[in-house]
Parts: C-alpha cells; structure tokens; sequence
DNA sequence: TCTTGTCCTGCGGGAACCCGCAAATTTTGC
DNA sequence: GCAAAATTTGCGGGTTCCCGCAGGACAAGA
C-alpha cells in the first residue's frame, strides 16, 4: 500500500509524512509532492490509489488537483487537509466529488488522534470522515436556512467576477430580468439591505455589497474566484 | 532577552521556537501566543521587546496586533512572519509601522538561514530585513507604474466594501464627481477594460470588475476587507 | 380540470453609474 | 511670485442597475 502527500508547506508535509506511518503500519511507501501539478503528475504515474492533500497551494489547488485525479481514476480515496472550512472550500469540494467515491475532510486543527482516525476510516475501511465543523457548513447549505441554493451560488460568482446582468443572461441563457431576479434573491439572503448607523437608505450598492458579505462570510473566496476566473477566460467569454 | 512568538499553527509555532533558540543564544526566555488578541496582552504584561509574529490568524490578525502592541511602545522590535507576500499584507503593515521603529518581514517559504539571519539583524543589530519578493511589492507601488497611490487604494476599499459613489463623497469629504474621477483612475491603472474574448463593449461592471481584478492580484484581501469592515461600522456609517 | 406554487419573461421608470468637457481651485517647481 | 501641472468641482448625457407589476409556462396535487 502506498499513500501520496500533497502538500506545500514543509512542515505540515513532514508532521504528514509521519502521521501516516504512524497509523498506516500497511503502508511501505510514503510519497511527497510539493504543490498541486506534480501531485496530479505522480499520482498518475504511480497510480496512487490514496492521497492526503491540501486545499490552496500556489501552483495549483487542491480542489483543481483532485479533480483532474479523480477524473482519471474515480476510485481514488483522497483525504482533504485543510487550514479553513470556509464554504466556498467546502462547496468547491462537494462539487468534484464523483458518484460514490470516498473521501474525507479534516481540519488541520485537528488533533493528532482525529487525523489518524480519518486516515485508517478513508483509506483501509473507505469511510468518508468530514469534521463536525465541514459538516454544519454542508448541513447549512441544504437545509437553506441562509444557504445559498447553487443557482444563486453561481449567479453570485458571476457578477463577483464583474459581468454585467446582460453578459451574465448570455452566459447562462437566461433573460435579463430572470437574473436580475435571481440577484434579488442572493440580496435578500445576503441581508445586503442592513445599514451601517444611520445613514440614508441609498448607503450601499446593492451588487458590490453582495459580493463584499459573501466574501467576509467566505461564502466566497479568492481562489474560488481565480478559478472561476480562469474558467471564464477558457470558455471565450461566452 | 526576552522573545515573544505570536502564532497560531502549532507546528510553526515550535519550529520558530527552536529557531529562535538556535539563532539567540543570548535569549533566555522565549513566550508563545496563539492568536492575535493574547499576544497583544503577553506583550503589555511582559513588556516585550522582542516579538516574532505571524499575520494572518483568527480572533485577531498580526497587523492589528502589531498595531496596538506599537502604539504602547512604539520601540518594539517586530519580525513578521508570513506565508503570503500579498500586497494587501505588505500595505497593511507599512502603514502601521511607527516613525523610526525596526521591523522584518520574512516569508515562510525562506530558508532557516534566512530565518536566523532575519532573527539576529532585527533584535540584535537593529536593522529593518526585508524579503526580496516582499520588498519588490513595495517598490513597485512607489514607482507608480502599475501600483495604485494611498488615494486610490482607499478609494478602492471603499468600494470593494459595497459603498455608493455618493457615500463614499460623504466619507471622504469629497464632491460626488471627485471619487467618479478616482474611480476611473482606478479603472485605467486595473486595466479594467480589457475584455475577454470577442464578446461586445459592455461585458463588464467596471466598479465590479476593478474589485475582481484587484483580489485576483492580491492588491486586496480578505482580511484587508474585514479590518475596513470593522473600521466602517465603528465609525457609524459615515 | 382547476387550483396552487414556482419560475421565467417583458415593460416601465427612478436611481445610480460612467464619462467627456470645461471652469475653478490647489499644489508644485523654479 | 508666477506659471505649469495636478486635483477638484459642476453640468449633461447615455448606459446600466434595481425593482414593482403583470402576464405566461410548467409541474404537483386535490
């Protein structure tokens, strides 16, 4: 059995290194990578059938990473080992997961007991582990309390990106007024109308704002945008 | 001497605890926090002079540490510590760096001789070390080919935080039309107008874009938004 | 079949934005 | 002290955004 590390602070990627070996006595080969590109590359040569990685690395992030690895062999178990539980992570994770793969998603404020017990789970009993913190992001998301529904998810990283209603309706091939209603309802859920003290109403623009919540909730993040950014250049513009 | 550490990975934490001690033999006592807020009071308590810190942490980040633990001594000697050399950061901590006070800024990808080289120029010699990569952030907004100028930074922010044109004239006492024209500065230096692929003229928000393009480059970050977040709802809106 | 609910769509108007033009004001350099 | 340069301000317009209102399309359920 061997396990690939992909990860790009040194530290972690030695704290890793030895995490594994303490819980996985089957395992006789402990690989590295240093950022997501070559972790794509090795697992695809070494045909690694588990990896524990990082979500933001330069180079490329763990979320493109793994999916590039999963769409080559789906039935990699891959252990996600992050600093945040920002939800743009946790959406970005949910959405290249494919159809019954395993995978697990542990903070890395974790203790040492919580990381071995999601490594033997995800990878000898192929368990998915999600920490308790992952999962009420997810939970939330669902239950729409204040989640925002995909829909309204991927209108708010159009406009985030700063398209226009009109370029957003081409995009989606919607009508112009279908999205500005779904802009409406991003702003109720945002609670965009709130007022700093006691200004007038016209305080804020509505669209920026959105954006400005989203991000101070993490509902977005920068490297969502980047590749959503990285996305929009690829598809031409349209 | 004594010598403070404000971190909040544990890993890191130790390592720059042994760092330390490997660099200091002088150093007697080295302290750790692990988070802004009780680095803040170490520091008032133990009357640090001494303090190595990492920017970026939850409950309060290292810039407004910095900031307070200056302002009761503005003699303290402070060696950042960070992962990122993103312009927001390097602004951030340029601007709350008293008059005459010694101060590194180090990234964590720096070797440990670099590290220990930084330790001893900072505490013992007195003298400000400062990264390449970090340092080639600050000139660039000097020579003002492509940075953007105090003005139009603040400009930005205001913006990026949902403000209305009108608002933001209220704020900074300026003429509705003055932050028009600052705003399109901001456009012109953020090369807003480039469009991506063939797709008509008005493919984009300007005010939204320029906020894009600026996180994508990191000129801004999440946690320059926070920290103007608060800024905006203490002084009350306006 | 008829109702109910949800979503998409068009119309219209008030507000905000983007910006060219030109005069007034401040800053800068010598 | 004076001219050049940079900033600020007002005016006017075209465009985009924000949104109430109302009509249509489609699915679920009584």
């Amino acid at each position: 059995m061997r396990v690939l590390i992909v990860e790009d602070d040194p530290l972690h990627r030695s704290y890793l290194n030895e995490a594994v070996r303490a819980a996985l006595p089957e395992c006789d080969m402990v690989l590295e990578a240093e950022n997501g590109l070559s972790g794509e590359l090795q697992a695809r040569k070494l045909r690694a059938e588990h990896v524990v990685m990082d979500l933001q690395m330069s180079e490329r992030n763990g979320i493109e990473a793994a999916r590039t690895i999963w769409r080559e062999r789906p039935d990699t178990k891959i252990l996600f080992w992050s600093n945040y539980s920002d939800e743009a992570y946790v959406r970005g994770v949910a959405r290249i997961v494919p159809e019954g793969a395993t995978y697990g998603y542990v903070l890395k404020s974790a203790s040492d007991e919580r990381l071995k017990l999601a490594l033997r789970g995800v990878f000898m009993e192929s368990q998915c582990v999600i920490d308790r913190e992952v999962r009420g992001i997810q939970q939330r998301n669902l239950g729409n309390a204040h989640g925002l529904s995909d829909a309204e998810y991927e209108i708010l990283v159009d406009v985030a990106l700063g398209l226009t209603d009109k370029a957003i309706a081409q995009r989606k091939k919607l009508s112009l007024r279908s999205v500005q209603n779904r802009l409406q309802q991003l702003y109720e859920k945002l609670d965009v109308y709130e007022v700093p003290g006691e200004g007038p109403e016209g305080w804020y623009n509505l669209r920026m704002r959105a954006v400005a919540v989203a991000l101070l909730r993490k509902v977005l993040n920068a490297s969502a945008l980047e590749r959503a950014e990285r996305e929009l250049r690829n598809s031409g513009g349209n």
